[in-house]
DNA sequence: GTCTATAACTCGATAGAC
DNA sequence: GTCTATCGAGTTATAGAC
């Protein structure tokens, strides 16, 4: 039997999950439209179902993706093999700069994981997200070589984390209480890319 | 003419205010359904309409003391009579406690202040909702008089709110992360009430 | 003020032609 | 694969009795 080879076409799917990735990523699974997703794909209402049978999966492959784009890019980060305080700079630095070129996706993806918890869970389970391990082994290294003062590393961990992400989820509250222009939001974000770990190392380099 | 007391029952609309507090914080506007809100106050959903027009007007009063919850709390804590140092402990007590009394204000704040600036924009323009100015004088004052290494105070106060409003809004991402269980994630909220300032305390004060 | 019933409308999903 | 037309469930909002 001569195996015929399914021609679906790929940049119909790929449309698709485009204009899915812009209006959920901005309004979320409840506030978002299978009709805003369809006219802004340049496509027709059905073709989602075609493609995608229900509303849920097609949020599910957006969602998937966006947890795929964030979380190896974290891991590969920290797991960099360089000293604790180039590794600092380097992660503000590249970790922001990801961010940056995916404004939506920090309060995207928390939010939903605050919403369903379920379909983190579901992905986390299968393979283990983020993976911190050497990271916390380094810190642990650092101040068992007085390199650095005693700290508890998930501490230190997730106010690096903390630092990176907060402005890109509060960026409207800051902008409005700051009169912010867009390319003032802009720069402050890009400056923090040096602030952040100057205040990290400040704070914990032993002297 | 006999003026005639309007007796709206103040136990109804209490009891609305207090359901459509819980609904709209954990699911937001969209997410939210009046039927929910209804059954949740243990009234009708005609009531709704009746005290509340429209889902929009209800959410709005949501909102509203949402923003009255917290943003006069953020203004009275900064402008609070004492050093520097101290103030930065106090404020991260005081403030982390307030949030765990309200777990689910931040992200539902934050997120639909980025659905719908405007709501949040009008409201602001009303009464300026975070008054740091004390506290940002404070800081410069600090650097002057050579207790604190030179820095950009807008840079502190955001790192000191991102530490402190980060990990209500990315609880699940934690709680999962780390498999934490509800009292695990309570403690290592608890913590930070000490562990914050110790971070920010050491990365400032010029030895 | 409170309720039931229902109107008016939105939205996800499907049937069926091409 | 793509479209038009439409169904049917779900949702906000209102009319009207008590």
């Amino acid at each position: 039997m001569i195996s015929k080879i399914k021609s679906i076409d790929i940049n119909t799917e790929q449309k698709i999950l485009e204009s899915a990735r812009n209006i959920f990523h901005k309004k979320g699974l409840s506030g978002s439209r299978m009709q805003e997703i369809a006219d802004n794909a340049g496509i027709n209402k059905a073709m989602l179902h075609y493609y995608y049978s229900s509303k849920d999966k097609l949020f599910d492959a957006v969602f998937q993706e966006a947890i795929k784009r964030i979380f190896p890019e974290i891991s590969k980060l920290l797991n960099e093999e360089m000293p604790l305080f180039e590794k600092i700079i380097y992660f503000s630095d590249k970790y922001i700069s990801l961010l940056q070129q995916n404004v939506f996706l920090p309060s995207f993806l928390l939010n939903e994981m605050n919403q369903n918890p379920q379909r983190f869970k579901k992905s986390f389970l299968k393979n283990k997200k983020i993976k911190p391990d050497i990271f916390i082994a380094q810190i642990k290294k650092g101040i068992n070589d007085k390199i650095i003062i005693p700290l508890d590393p998930m501490q230190l961990f997730i106010n690096m984390m903390s630092m990176c992400i907060f402005p890109f989820i509060a960026k409207n509250m800051i902008m409005i209480t700051y009169r912010f222009s867009q390319k003032q939001f802009d720069q402050f974000i890009e400056s923090r890319k040096k602030e952040i770990p100057e205040f990290i190392i400040n704070s914990i380099k032993k002297k």
